[in-house]
DNA sequence: ACCCGGCGTAAAAGTTTCGTAAAAACCGCA
DNA sequence: TGCGGTTTTTACGAAACTTTTACGCCGGGT
């Protein structure tokens, strides 16, 4: 449940429309980033990596058009278009240039999220192509959201297969015992180390991996936790 | 998907209107077809399997709500709504209902035309595959709207067969309860989840899958389901 | 050797999620 | 208006998952 709630990135110079926006999305259980400027906008958007944004084209400091190429260069969420133009040009200009939405200022907040939900739906099947990541025997796949080991599909309880893709999306690197359990648990379970061992076992057990010799998930005592990809050996 | 041209789905009561578009969107290369009622189109739309359908919300012979359902369910073309009115609770239930956009009469031409391109543009990476799914005994034609057991055709209700064919549009990959509850209900509906429960123990009977040792609808328990094709056996 | 803290495993108890049946409400259609 | 098929409500037993509880192991420091 730590990972469900939807980024949001709020890109307008006005902080009344910001503050209106960030209420108005926040009730409805969206995450919230917000950027001032064209150039704080395209920095959080590599940075935060938002799962939709939403774009004042009349921004001081960059032409919008070119805010929008950035974006839609550097990270591949949706963006919506909040302008007070009504021009035709510019209409098609932006949605030409990619953005997935253009909406004129004043709108109605509920046609707002409606088209928010629209462009959020119409993204999730468009998911990126990313390549299964391999361990030893076992390939990871995130877009599947399947593991599997010499081809044969393992099952995973959603914590395991949560534990697991937390790791594979650091191959190689140590990751905190403390940060597996904040951001698996949440922030209240940061002490309860006990709940990672007994994972961890389970784990191993349906993965076939030796603690004591371990060739994919390997602990790193009193730190935690790294996956182990292609040639890894003991330092 | 035997032409390289692209394929739009007029549906409208008013020749003149029709007359219009077809020009517009014949002098961009696209091939038209028409239909001046509900009932017609829906029957031209899993007929002709366009790419992209424009509907007018006030039809004569239908509510503008069904034939959107009805046209989501059994072709994947993005819907671009048309109408007249503005009314903001109007366009939330078509967007929540299945619509791609909603563009208010009087539109002008050009921005139709760019918030056409966008939502083929959307489109594209959601290709379906046209040829029938294999999954054990079971045929899923997407394209027949057929479900056929060893050759002999099953009778689906309408909810049955988009969520059969929801997991069939990514085959082997997981659909997350919340995802179809959205996509099959709409948005209000996120948190039934015994809705999904029903549905699928339902079409496991007709399928003839046993959830102990699911050979074609899998649950993933807390997260969602999945249509195993090739081999996959259950531990 | 001894104690001790961090680790791994196993089996239980507890909680959430799932599957199924049957009844009630709904809806297009004759 | 009543009818047949479909969807939604309601209810409960079964299964899966998480958390608790308990115990054995290994290595380092004293």
């Amino acid at each position: 449940m730590t990972t469900d709630t939807t980024h949001i990135l709020i890109i307008d110079d006005e902080r009344e429309i910001r503050r209106f926006l960030r209420i108005s999305l926040h009730s409805q259980g969206f995450e919230i980033s917000e950027a001032a400027s064209g150039r704080e906008g395209i920095e959080m958007a590599q940075s935060v990596l938002p799962d939709l944004i939403l774009l004042d084209l009349g921004l001081p400091d960059m032409d919008g058009q070119e805010v929008l190429k950035s974006l839609h260069w550097q990270c591949r969420a949706p963006v919506i278009v909040v302008s007070v133009r009504e021009g035709e040009e510019e209409k098609v200009a932006a949605l030409d240039a990619g953005a997935a939405d253009y909406v004129t200022k004043p709108f109605g907040i509920r046609e707002l999220l409606a088209r928010i939900r629209v462009a959020l739906r119409a993204h999730a099947g468009a998911e990126t192509s990313l390549t299964p990541i391999r361990a030893g025997d076992i390939d990871i796949d995130l877009v599947q959201r399947r593991v599997s080991r010499g081809g044969e599909t393992l099952h995973l309880t959603p914590r395991e297969y949560a534990f697991l893709a937390r790791l594979a999306q650091t191959p190689g690197q140590i990751v905190t015992g403390r940060q597996l359990l904040i951001e698996l648990w949440g922030p209240v379970f940061e002490h309860n180390t006990h709940y990672l061992r007994i994972l961890v076992s389970r784990l191993r057990q349906k993965l076939g991996d030796d603690p004591r010799t371990p060739s994919l998930i390997q602990t790193e005592a009193g730190i935690g936790y790294r996956l182990m990809v292609e040639s890894d050996t003991a330092p």
